[in-house]
DNA sequence: AAGTATCCCAACCGCGAGAGC
DNA sequence: GGCTCTCGCGGTTGGGATACT
């Protein structure tokens, strides 16, 4: 795969943005849209990349994103979908309205990682070298006797269907909305976060049951 | 009151996946 | 079928704000 240019263009804006900028930012798409971010720096008028500009749209100016004061219920949302996906964040975000992944992804860093909340043993870390905390997993809510089943060998009676859950989440994130989840947020955005996993919502917790 | 340490959040970077040509 | 480009994700960093000494 070709690697990208990027950002690292001379004459391009960095660091924070301005009032200014946001102002550009957010006329140019309520007149044409998201999309197109590769275009869009220029089209608007703007010198930041257009990978600035989605994250900036995305973690900040869209509309409906809440921030700061993450309650207790959305906590331990956090943390029980930490436990069944990892560091997916963006799949994270998708379950908590208003929120970003950026957001979840820093609140976790910097709060609940530090109660000892480390990163779950399986998607955790990531791919490849899965450095960060693959070991240490203290507090992981799992009981013993749900391992997993893949890879190691594991696999046996009990053990989760880590891909089928998967699967399954992903698939509600198609269907949900047919664009990628931060869409649907806002119309099931009645407010509330749910102080448990809603309905649709069982169904992946029969799969993980150490979650109820 | 001043200096230093720590925390938190916005933004950047690098990579992989998928789409289009 | 292979190559290039765009998009999206997760990890990391920088800097401002706040707390502590």
């Amino acid at each position: 795969m070709g690697r990208k240019p990027c950002c690292s263009k001379e004459g391009l804006n960095r660091g924070a943005w301005t009032a200014m900028e946001d102002d550009i930012l957010v006329s140019y798409i309520a007149k044409h849209g998201e999309g197109k971010w590769g275009a869009l720096p220029k089209r608007a008028g703007l010198k930041r990349c257009g990978k600035s500009c989605r994250l900036r749209w995305l973690n900040y100016l869209r509309p409906g994103i809440k921030r700061g004061n993450i309650s207790g219920d959305e906590e331990e949302l956090i943390l029980r979908l930490h436990t069944l996906l990892g560091n997916r964040w963006s799949l994270i975000a998708g379950r908590l309205p208003g929120r970003t992944d950026n957001e979840i992804k820093n609140y976790w860093n910097s709060t609940l990682s530090k109660r000892g909340f480390l990163i779950s043993p399986w998607r955790g870390g990531g791919h490849d070298d899965g450095n960060a905390a693959a070991g240490a997993v203290p507090n992981l809510p799992m009981p013993i006797g749900y391992e997993l089943g893949g890879a190691g060998g594991g696999g046996e009676a009990g053990a989760v269907d880590l891909e089928a859950l998967l699967g399954q989440l992903e698939a509600e994130e198609d269907d949900d909305g047919d664009h990628h989840h931060h869409h649907h947020q806002q119309q099931q955005q009645e407010e509330e976060v749910p102080s448990s996993l809603g309905d649709e919502d069982d169904d992946y917790l029969e799969l993980a049951p150490w979650l109820l």
